[in-house]
DNA sequence: TAAGAAACCGGCAGGCTTGACTGTTTCTGT
DNA sequence: ACAGAAACAGTCAAGCCTGCCGGTTTCTTA
């Protein structure tokens, strides 16, 4: 570049005195620079969908140069990846951090909304661009698959200790599975179109069933 | 291209004779011409993704020439718009065909089976992709959600149908849906590991709660 | 404080995708 | 049979995405 490339060399007066310098260790500045770049890549997948979400799209989100991106994700598939690991990190934070006081009354019914509220968010859509994408890419799906299945233990877990119910008597177990299924699908449907009416009536349904079939 | 770029202006006796002219109506090979480049569309979307389905790809899977494909579908929009319907009508066509003969004992598992194939066929997971697509792409949204509305009519008409239920009566029309969306989240999981035995299990406790829960 | 390593910058080339363009062939209506 | 329209073929340019590169700044360690 041929003008004034470098204005933080010369010592003119002009800036401002900005006080001692940040003092900001190495490690964490990379690591904060990682955390922007993660988090603008699972932002692009939100607004954007996959096809949408470049490198270059990630990087002007994230203010982060595009050679810098590059220093710390070498690769596309880097920068996804870890994408991937942050997010599935993060969707077992906002699970666990969910597990709020419900009411002794109608309890089954405010777990549920719990439960579906983890897929009706932001954070399973990205989720769910990720899904589609490692389908048919085997790259993308070696990380994504050990990491759903991480994710889906926790889930299961979760729901029973929120359902207060032993996974070990009965059709318990496979109850559970089903209300996790059908919050998934349920995500699905609601990242098209809002139906969050239905949604409710369903649930509703649901959640009388899952009081009458599980066994305590 | 200089050499020889017309075999068949030359009228040598090289070439069998392939008999009268094949004398198809214009109008039917239009026809054949674009089901080409939709089916290969779909089957692209199948195999590799919403990303991996370019119009260069489709058209040599059909067969069919760049120009031919710019002719008849001038924009990659029409293209898949037109393929979401031809899908659309396909499904439509496989849900109506799968109505087959339920044995009266164990209906409502074999229901299940029947209604949860729809979910984890390639022709779902091509409807996956476009349906994701569709939720960063306004253009294809308008295209999707109406027709995807209308499926989901006929789904749940079909699936009454098949279950021989009232959806009058008390929660049936409920237990119906989430059956539907059940199936959905299920489909969802299948396309990225092989889950049948997990499937199986669930839709075998479902199918006795439905047993319990539908009012007749 | 000086040397070396790590972080950071912005431009660039190669590859790919899209859609437009110019001809050529085939069909249809008269 | 003939004229016009539709279908078809293949190529090209513009734009975008990815990853690489040389050079610069900032931090750490000795």
């Amino acid at each position: 570049m041929g003008v004034s490339a470098t204005p933080h060399t010369d010592g003119s007066a002009v800036a401002p005195d900005l006080g001692p310098a940040p003092r900001v260790p190495q490690g964490e500045r990379t690591r904060l620079m990682r955390l922007r770049l993660m988090e603008a890549t699972v932002e692009c997948l939100v607004e954007l969908g996959w096809t949408g979400t470049t490198t270059t799209v990630v990087s002007q989100r994230a203010g982060v140069s595009r050679g810098a991106q590059l220093h710390h994700f070498p690769s596309k598939q880097d920068l996804v990846v870890a994408a991937v690991e942050h997010l599935t990190e993060r969707r077992r934070h906002e699970l666990a951090q969910s597990a709020a006081d419900l009411p002794a009354e109608g309890r089954t019914r405010a777990a549920l909304d719990l439960i579906a509220a983890q897929y009706v968010s932001p954070v399973f859509f990205a989720a769910l661009e990720l899904w589609l994408a490692a389908r048919t890419d085997a790259v993308l799906r070696d990380a994504v698959v050990p990491l759903e299945r991480r994710f889906g233990r926790d889930a299961h877990a979760y729901t029973v200790a929120l359902l207060g119910v032993d996974e070990r008597r009965g059709r318990n177990r496979q109850h559970v599975q089903a209300t996790l299924d059908l919050a998934r699908g349920l995500g699905l449907a609601a990242s098209l179109t809002d139906d969050s009416a239905r949604r409710a009536s369903i649930l509703d349904a649901w959640a009388e069933t899952l009081d009458r079939e599980l066994e305590t």
